[in-house]
DNA sequence: GTTGACCAGCTTTTT
DNA sequence: GCTGGTCAAC
C-alpha cells in the first residue's frame, strides 16, 4: 500500500528522533506511548500525512479520536503538514487529500457505518440515537411497567440501573460479576435488573432507537459476522487511535477485529493520563497492547516540549506514586522556570478573587487570556469564580458540565424533531405530549399507544378529544407534527423546522418552565446552530454524538480574530490542551480527589492521574489553589476537609515543592478559625431578629 | 383517575 | 437547580 516510497524529508524536519521513528514506522502494530506534552498530536498528524505522502489512499485511513473537535483539529493539521511537501510524490491538493480521511469518535463512525450497513441487522436507516439522559428515561419507563420486586431497600434508581447496564456492555463483564465487583450493595436486585435490561433492549429495538452502547455493540457484532466482517475489514488499510488509554474493552475488541494481526494499526496514549475508568475504560488496553499483538513496536516519547522543569518535577512526583504504569521518564526541553505556586485562601470567594486578580496581572505581563485556564474537578466548583469574572467583565468560556443540549427546554424542542424523524420513538412522543396543559403521564402514554397501534400515523390523534385546558393547543400541535413529518417533501430546512417548533413551543414555555426569557434566547440560539446541518437526521445525530461543548460554540456570531477569553474547564474536558498559565481550583481532599472516589484504591489512583492531567496542562505558570473553608448547602460553612492540599498524592513535605502564597495578601494562621464561634454569632443574630417582631 | 403543586434531598467526570 | 414522592383539587 505504501510501495516502500520514502517519507518526504520536509515532513520530518521538525521532529525529534523518537517522533521520526513513530512517523515513518511501516507495517505491524505500533504503540506510541506519549507522555504529557511530548508532541503526541504532532506525531500522529505527521504520521497520517506521511502515509498519504507515501501513497496511501486517504479514504482508507481511519482516525479515531475522543471527540469530534479533536478529529477536526487533527485533520486540519494533517492538511498543514501536507502543504509543506512539494516533492513529486506529494498530493496536488492537500486539502482534498486530508478531507478524504475518515475521522471521528468510535460512536460517530459507528453511526455512519450503521446507516449504510445496518439494514442487514434490522436497523432501519432512520434510527435515532439517544444520549445518556434519554437512555435513563427509557429505562425508567420500562421499569415502571415491569413488576419488579420492591425489596426492602428500594430498587435502584434509573441512573444507577443505566450505569450498571452500560458498564456491562462496555466491559463485557457479566451482570453477576459486575454487581459483585462494582455494585456489591445491589446483588439482591440481580433478577430484577436482568428483567429490566431485557425489556430495555426490546423497547429500543421496537422503537428503532440506539443508545451510545448499542453503537459500539453493533459495530463489534458486524465485524464478528462471517459475511459482514471481511467487508468491513477491507474498508481500511490504516487505523489510528488517539487517547488509547481511555478506550474500553468493547472498543478494544472493535480494533482487534478491524486489524486482527495489528497490521496498519497505530495507537497513541499515555497510561498516566487514563481518566475515564468510570465509564468502563481500562488502562489494561494500553498495558497489554504488546500481549495482544505479539510483534508490536513500542515507541516512547519522553521529551516534553510543554512544561518547565519545576512543573514537570511536581507532576512526576504525583504520578510516581501510581501502582502500575509503563516506564517512562519525562524530561523537559524547557529547563528553567518559576516554581509552582501553592495558594491558600480563606474561602472560595477569596480564591475566586485571587484568580481573577492574578489572571489580570498575567495579562499585564503579556500573557493573553486565551493562554490561561482555570481547571476544576467538578463543574459546579467554578460557580463563585464565574460570578467574580462576570462582575469584573473578564470574558471566559466554560467547558464541561451540563450542556446546552441537556437543558429541559432544548430537549423539549428536539423531541418534536425526533418524533417526526422516528415516530416509533415513544419517549419523544410522551415528552412532547406532556408539555400540553392537562395532559400528564397517563394520557400521554395512552396517546403514544394509539399512535403505535395506528402504525405511527399521526391521524391517530385527529379524533382525540383533548381536555379543556389544551383545546386551543391541540389543532396546532397536530398540524405542527404533520408539517414536520412532511418537511422533506416540502423542502423545509432544519432551521425552518426548528423555527416552526419554536413558535409553537413559545406559547407553552411559560406554563412548563421558569425563566422563560432566557430559555427563549437559548432556543433562538439553537435555531442558528441548526442552520449548519444539512438535514434533520444529521442535525439530530450531531446533537447527540457531538453536542456543542462550550459556551463559545454556542455563540451565534463567529468568534472574532482578536477576541480574547479565559478558559474555564473541568479537568476531564481539558484533556489534550495546554496553557501558559494554569490555575487548579479547590486542591483539597474531598474535591481533588473527589470524596466520591475515596472508597477504593483504583478510584483514588484515577484521581491521581486526573491530578496529573491537570498539572501537566501548564507551560510556565502553575497555581494550585485551595480555600481553607468552603460553603455547602448540606454543611453550611465548614473547614475544607484536608488542610494540606494534594497530600494524598505527594509523599513527604508537600509545601517544599511549591512557593507558597496567601490569596488575601496577609499571612494566614496555621489553622483556620474554628466554625464554633461563627455558629454562636448566627444564633445571636437569630435572637436579635426574633426580638424585633416578638 | 389524573394532573400538577409543593416539598425534601442530593449534586463527578462524559461518548 | 433537578428528581422523586406526597397529596389536594380537578
Amino acid at each position: 500500500m505504501t510501495d516502500g516510497a520514502t517519507t518526504p524529508p520536509n515532513l520530518l524536519s521538525d521532529l525529534n528522533e523518537d517522533q521520526r521513528i513513530a512517523v515513518t514506522h511501516e507495517g505491524g502494530p505500533l504503540l506510541i506511548v506519549a507522555g504529557a506534552g511530548t508532541g503526541k498530536t504532532t506525531t500522529l498528524t505527521h504520521r497520517v500525512a506521511a502515509l498519504i505522502a507515501r501513497g496511501a489512499d486517504p479514504r482508507r485511513i481511519l482516525l479515531l479520536t475522543f471527540t469530534r473537535r479533536a478529529a477536526a483539529e487533527m485533520l486540519q493539521r494533517v492538511e498543514a503538514s501536507l502543504r509543506k511537501i512539494d516533492t513529486p510524490s506529494g498530493p496536488s491538493d492537500p486539502r482534498m487529500a486530508a478531507r478524504g480521511v475518515v475521522g471521528g469518535t468510535f460512536h460517530a463512525v459507528s453511526a455512519r457505518l450503521l446507516r449504510q450497513f445496518g439494514s442487514g441487522v434490522g436497523l432501519p436507516p432512520d434510527f435515532t440515537v439517544v444520549d445518556r439522559a434519554d437512555a435513563e428515561d427509557i429505562v425508567n419507563a420500562v421499569r415502571g411497567e415491569l413488576e419488579l420486586p420492591q425489596k426492602m431497600p428500594k430498587f435502584p434508581k434509573k441512573a444507577t440501573c443505566t450505569a450498571v447496564y452500560s458498564r456491562i456492555v462496555n466491559t463485557g463483564v457479566g451482570l453477576t460479576e459486575t454487581l459483585e465487583n462494582d455494585y456489591p450493595h445491589l446483588i439482591d436486585f440481580s433478577d430484577g435488573l436482568r428483567d429490566l435490561f431485557r425489556s430495555y433492549r426490546e423497547r429500543k429495538r421496537a422503537e428503532a432507537v440506539l443508545d451510545y452502547d448499542d453503537l459500539l455493540l453493533y459495530w463489534d457484532q458486524l465485524l464478528a459476522d462471517e459475511r459482514a466482517g471481511p467487508m468491513l475489514r477491507k474498508q481500511f488499510d490504516h487505523v489510528l487511535v488517539d487517547e488509547y488509554q481511555d478506550t474500553n474493552p468493547l472498543q478494544a475488541s472493535i480494533l482487534r477485529q478491524l486489524r486482527p494481526d495489528g497490521d496498519g494499526l497505530t495507537v497513541v496514549g499515555d497510561d498516566a493520563q487514563a481518566i475515564y475508568g468510570f465509564r468502563g475504560a481500562t488502562v489494561r488496553n494500553i498495558l497489554d497492547f504488546t500481549d495482544t499483538f505479539g510483534d508490536a513496536t513500542i515507541v516512547p516519547l519522553e521529551l516534553n516540549y510543554r512544561s518547565r522543569q519545576p512543573i514537570l518535577d511536581l507532576a512526576n512526583d504525583v504520578i510516581g506514586g501510581a501502582t502500575e504504569r509503563l516506564e517512562k521518564n519525562l524530561r523537559a526541553s524547557r529547563p528553567d522556570g518559576p516554581r509552582p505556586m501553592l495558594v491558600r485562601a480563606q474561602d472560595e470567594a477569596e480564591q475566586a478573587s485571587f484568580i481573577a486578580d492574578e489572571v489580570l496581572a498575567l495579562t499585564e505581563q503579556g500573557f493573553e487570556l486565551r493562554g490561561q485556564a482555570v481547571l476544576f474537578r467538578s463543574s459546579y466548583h467554578s460557580a463563585p469564580l464565574e460570578i467574580e469574572l462576570n462582575r469584573r467583565g473578564i470574558p471566559f468560556h466554560k467547558y464541561g458540565g451540563i450542556k446546552f443540549i441537556e437543558t429541559a427546554h432544548v430537549k423539549d424542542l428536539v423531541a418534536f424533531l425526533r418524533l417526526a424523524e422516528n415516530p416509533r420513538d415513544s419517549l419523544s412522543a410522551r415528552r412532547v405530549l406532556t408539555l400540553l396543559p392537562g395532559i400528564g403521564e397517563k394520557s400521554a402514554a395512552r396517546l403514544a399507544d394509539r399512535l403505535r397501534e395506528a402504525d405511527h400515523d399521526f391521524a391517530a390523534w385527529d379524533d382525540f378529544n383533548p381536555p379543556a385546558a389544551t383545546k386551543e393547543f391541540w389543532p396546532g400541535f397536530v398540524k405542527l407534527l404533520r408539517q414536520l413529518l412532511g418537511a422533506d417533501d416540502a423542502w423545509m430546512s432544519v432551521e425552518e423546522q426548528v423555527r416552526a417548533v419554536r413558535l409553537f413551543y413559545d406559547g407553552l414555555i411559560e406554563f412548563v418552565h421558569d425563566h422563560a426569557a432566557t430559555r427563549r434566547k437559548d432556543l433562538e440560539q439553537l435555531e442558528v446552530l441548526s442552520a449548519r446541518s444539512s438535514d434533520r437526521r444529521s442535525f439530530l445525530t450531531e446533537m447527540t454524538l457531538d453536542p456543542p461543548t462550550s459556551t463559545r460554540e454556542l455563540a451565534s456570531r463567529p468568534p472574532e480574530e482578536d477576541e480574547d477569553f479565559l478558559t474555564l474547564s473541568t479537568i476531564h474536558s481539558a484533556k489534550g490542551l495546554e496553557f501558559d498559565a494554569v490555575f487548579v481550583m479547590n486542591c483539597y481532599d474531598g474535591a481533588i480527589p473527589s470524596d466520591m472516589s475515596l472508597e477504593s484504591d483504583e478510584k483514588i489512583d484515577e484521581e491521581r492521574r486526573l491530578c496529573y492531567v491537570a498539572l501537566t496542562r501548564a507551560r510556565t505558570h502553575l497555581y494550585c489553589c485551595h480555600p481553607l473553608r468552603q460553603y455547602t448547602k448540606r454543611r453550611g460553612l465548614s473547614d475544607a476537609y484536608g488542610f494540606t492540599p494534594l497530600s494524598r498524592f505527594l509523599s513527604g513535605d508537600v509545601q517544599s515543592r511549591f512557593n507558597e502564597r496567601s490569596a488575601g495578601g496577609e499571612p494566614l494562621p496555621e489553622k483556620p478559625l474554628s466554625t464554633e464561634p461563627l455558629a454562636n454569632v448566627r444564633s445571636a443574630v437569630d435572637q436579635r431578629l426574633d426580638s424585633m417582631w416578638d
